[in-house]
DNA sequence: GTCTATAGGTAGATAGAC
DNA sequence: GTCTATCTACCTATAGAC
């Protein structure tokens, strides 16, 4: 034990702990006694889930907004429309909290990845999962923002998510990037790199929202604005990775199963 | 007086003044008359010039670890070898030094992209300018992650720098990413969001470094590693803008001036 | 299960000796 | 100019009534 400052109520700065399981499945069969015991213990399940769900949405927008260490207990019970104790009582302390919203992200991060088939057409393919990513983007903003602010401090509780899920995909997914350029259907280039262009670039519309918007001098991002931004990140990429010649016109504006 | 929790004591949270000017710029002649009493003051102007220094780079390290609202002063005096006291007396308020860290900061955001000069040759311009960003990311990391988290959440002390400076200067470049393409010398898209690729993908080296160091299975980041990421980035990027055939081997590895 | 009231601890800021 | 000691406010967490 060294540090005095590092104790337990300073909870988003040096924490250890790591993210433990996925949420507890609450697949409990539901019996439907008709007693009335049974009926209230059923709304009262209702009503957790409810809340639950309440808490998370809220602690994600506000998480996003103040960073972790930011973040108020205060503030999520506020924007919950829920007393502060009862956060603590679903969840226990500002960490778990934290390590819930957090857990939820991890998911929408894999999904698409997960997706990319070295059987598929790399353009299609590529299309595809960028497509995916920049709609994570525009629905989801706070979701990336609360990832990307966990990273930028450091991945203390994401941390062993990077090193053994993540990379495990990531090194599935750069064996297909490999096979397609072995087979000459992509140009030459480090499949891992190609990732973190393909990452940061679409993340980048949702974490960096203000400047984009800023700079492009817009109140607010529609859904227009993300369908342009979308084109031309594909067409970009797909330059990037000798998908598409220097000179088309806008490729691949059409519709993709999943997005409308 | 409608929030009671917005205090001026919670202050990275919804801070509103935006940040006035450049530093003071310290211009006084130093008269030298060889007095105790100036002697005594030449050595004051000298202990405070590297006061402020020490607190500065202690700040811009524990702001980009800890995010603004995580930083403690005591964390930032402890790094600098000062009383927290010091801190108060240099900069007054956490808001204040916080502030003058993010100015030292846009001053290295800026400069680079100045640079950008449509009679210059696309390719090389675009590298040199790809070259400055990454070398940004390698040195300076911890400036590009204060910057990162400012964006990230709502930019309230950089909005206006966002949307006069930035805002400017970008249209000012995307004027010369059209002249490229309308002589066509660099295929066509859609400047902005060329720069945004730009930005994200070599500022993600610094942000994210923690994922980008942990995907790839290593302790530390090199000097090579960046050359590598360095050079696949212009890659990509060159390709994007259809400045580079899609199967060219790695180009442009060597130096470019002021890069050592 | 819900919520008010409060304990306990931390951090920003300053008074005042040196 | 420097630094110790302290004040004040806020935030997490919980006790205990309902």
């Amino acid at each position: 034990m060294a540090g005095s400052r590092l104790t337990p109520s300073r909870p988003c700065r040096k924490m250890v702990a790591p993210i433990p399981s996925p949420f507890p499945s609450r697949s409990d069969p539901l019996p439907m006694d008709v007693t009335e015991k049974a009926q209230t213990a059923a709304r009262g399940r209702r009503i957790r889930r409810e809340n639950v769900e309440r808490i998370l949405k809220a602690a994600e927008l506000v998480f996003a907004e103040a960073g972790c260490a930011g973040a108020t207990m205060a503030d999520i019970a506020d924007k919950a429309g829920l007393p502060k104790a009862n956060l603590h009582y679903y969840f226990g302390t500002k960490e778990d909290l934290y390590r819930a919203v957090l857990d939820n992200i991890l998911r929408l991060w894999l999904d698409p990845l997960a997706g990319l088939d070295a059987s598929a057409d790399p353009a299609t393919a590529l299309t595809a999962y960028i497509r995916a990513k920049m709609d994570a983007s525009r629905l989801r903003p706070n979701a990336s923002k609360v990832f990307a602010n966990e990273i930028l401090h450091g991945a203390s509780q994401i941390g062993e998510f990077l090193a053994e899920d993540l990379r495990r995909l990531v090194d599935r997914k750069a064996a297909v990037i490999e096979q397609w350029i072995s087979e000459g259907r992509m140009a030459p280039v480090d499949p891992r790199q190609f990732f973190f262009m393909i990452w940061s670039m679409t993340q980048h519309y949702a974490d960096f929202e203000v400047q984009v918007r800023t700079v492009l001098g817009r109140k607010k991002l529609t859904r227009d604005d993300f369908a342009h931004f979308t084109a031309e990140v594909v067409r970009m990429v797909l330059r990037a990775g000798g998908l598409a010649p220097p000179d088309d016109p806008v490729s691949c504006t059409g519709g993709v199963p999943g997005e409308s």
